[in-house]
DNA sequence: TATGAATGAGTCTTCATTCAT
DNA sequence: AATGAATGAAGACTCATTCAT
């Protein structure tokens, strides 16, 4: 009967204690997966009784939603950070060169996480829509650099999408590094490169 | 918890059997994942008893497991299809539009189902292993019948592997179309003339 | 996600189960109230599992209200039995003494049960509206009765529900007796009469 | 387990306090019945901390008990009233027409506060026994009442039990009127009639 | 071989009560 | 005296797995 109180900490320290709540919540999540990470667990990372859980949260996917809504749009989506920056035209390849190494940079996300993450997308409609926003975002974001800084926007959303592709693609190889024989310096320079060459086509 | 005494059907009908479960098992784990899926679904769909999946898999995740090795290769990575396959040097770009098409056509199982498989590969080694298995397997591929159509094999690792990584992602905005306002023809166009870029660097 | 499967049994030995479960339910739900009763204890008395519980039955509530459908009709109102009896218009008398007696044996049910029902009525909607049909039942059985034997119909529904309130009064008194100066068969009598005196009102 | 220290406000203020957590306390579990109301809401309905609460009682049962103390006896044996009221005895039907109606009136406690009251005497034996005492007191009320004004002790408590119970669920039918067909004047006349016959019995 | 009833450990969630401040 | 955050035991319910038939 009627939802459960949920309350609105105030106080410095039960907003420490809920944002630690999600940290541990999300970080166990992230490293077993969603369903192997139970209420307790949380809690006892935490540093919390499972009692009190249930005072900040609604209830476990609650949990799982704050620790989105707090850490997954910078790692999931690093690019999100370049909007409304204007490139240098001259140096287009170090731009995307930065741009790259600040993705992986953020990309700081166990790949774990990371799957478990993409993996959570399609149990909930809420967690498909929070990210189906987040890759627009991306997108539109790298859309109004590049405008800004002066590229034609002829087939400009198709070339932003084709764009964050690769250069997610690129991100999760360097970081996850699955394939050990793989040239990062050589990959990421054909990235650039095919970059530049769909820019100008 | 001593292992389970697990038969390998020699019967034909019980090997019918064998396979109609794990084809309920992946049906349903591939719609409503695999945590959402129980045995007694799984046995219902495959029409048997809850009793008698235990005689022929270890556990539940043994029919995934058995699913995955039957039906994922090419659903994941219908890219394995080319290999040995000498490409029309002349003709690039209508190879490569076929085999994105062909890849498209592949791509017939559901998002759910991919999602879910993507994240099943975190939660247990052995499906990691299975899915780098794949995912060499479709990057040997590429190359083989790059080398045989007379590409060098300069870079020819990277280049493939950032190559399927187009052709994938492009394949999934075509498939799941999340970006309404994205004109795949025109996407499919930059995707195969940046494929064609990257192999003549 | 969608409702659990119940299994209505078909076998004699699961029909058994069942019942067995219904009846340690009601009876330790009626001994010691309905939230002082958790699952196990039952499925506990009723020698099995709790898990087995749950395959018979929606949920805890769903037992309960088996368990009413079972003996509340008959423990609660036992005047139902009467219906279609043709009374002695002669030995009226008689005819309600026996009556009285009959109730007074059917409530073999404990006060505490007697109560604990009367209060689950009404944190139940549907329980509710079992007991006004039983209620309903009952006094439409005396109505039917007292027509049958001669009785004019006028005023009848109200005459019917005054009487039934007396026996059922009287019949709490003496099963639970409360009040131990009070002589039974004195009360009896006094109610007996009262009740001849308002049918002939 | 050591009984709780349970202050005994002096100050006004307190008394106020403790006398606000009882009513709303009671108030609630009326309104929505023992077990579904807590300690919490209770407090909040009070205006107070949950801590304060466990200062002034024992438990939850014990904010139960103070309400029922203070609330119950006259909205459950509202007949209470009539104690050493002297009867007039050349205008019986109408001084039983008017304890009927203020029976009514007093009965302004909702059904589920009244079937709340009731379940919860089952299952507490000190609840139990206040019950037992307002019944009791309520049967030599309704005794003095009549001997005062002249009626003969013959066999008076099981007339006054009688009565008693015959007010009791008028004012039910009345009040909560389950049955949408009844006449209540009719009732109410038949009543009184029976109510006079057993007297003069 | 096959059945499906049965098991019981494990999970989320609630809430009376306590305690640091 | 008062607060309300914190505790943790307890309860309803699920489901992978086993077992009697």
């Amino acid at each position: 009967m009627g939802k459960n109180i949920v309350r609105e900490p105030t106080q410095q320290r039960s907003i420490e204690k809920k944002e630690k709540i999600i940290k541990s919540g999300f970080k166990l999540i992230c490293q077993k997966g969603y369903h192997n990470t139970n209420t307790a667990e949380i809690a006892k990372e935490a540093g919390v009784s499972t009692g009190i859980v249930y005072q900040y949260f609604e209830d476990k996917r609650d949990i799982l939603l704050y620790g989105l809504d707090l850490y997954a749009r910078n790692l999931m989506f690093p690019i999100n950070n370049i909007a409304n920056k204007k490139l240098d035209m001259k140096n287009l390849e170090k731009e995307f060169k930065k741009i790259i190494d600040e993705s992986v940079k953020k990309h700081n996300i166990s790949r774990k996480a990371h799957e478990e993450i993409v993996a959570l997308q399609h149990s909930d409609k809420d967690i498909e829509k929070i990210f189906e926003g987040y890759e627009l975002d991306a997108s539109n974001s790298l859309v109004s650099a590049l405008i800004i800084s002066g590229f034609s926007d002829y087939k400009i959303s198709e070339k932003a999408h084709i764009i964050i592709s690769m250069i997610d693609s690129l991100c999760h190889e360097i970081v996850y590094h699955k394939h050990k024989n793989m040239n990062y310096d050589t990959m990421t320079d054909l990235v650039i490169k095919s970059i530049i060459f769909i820019l100008n086509s």
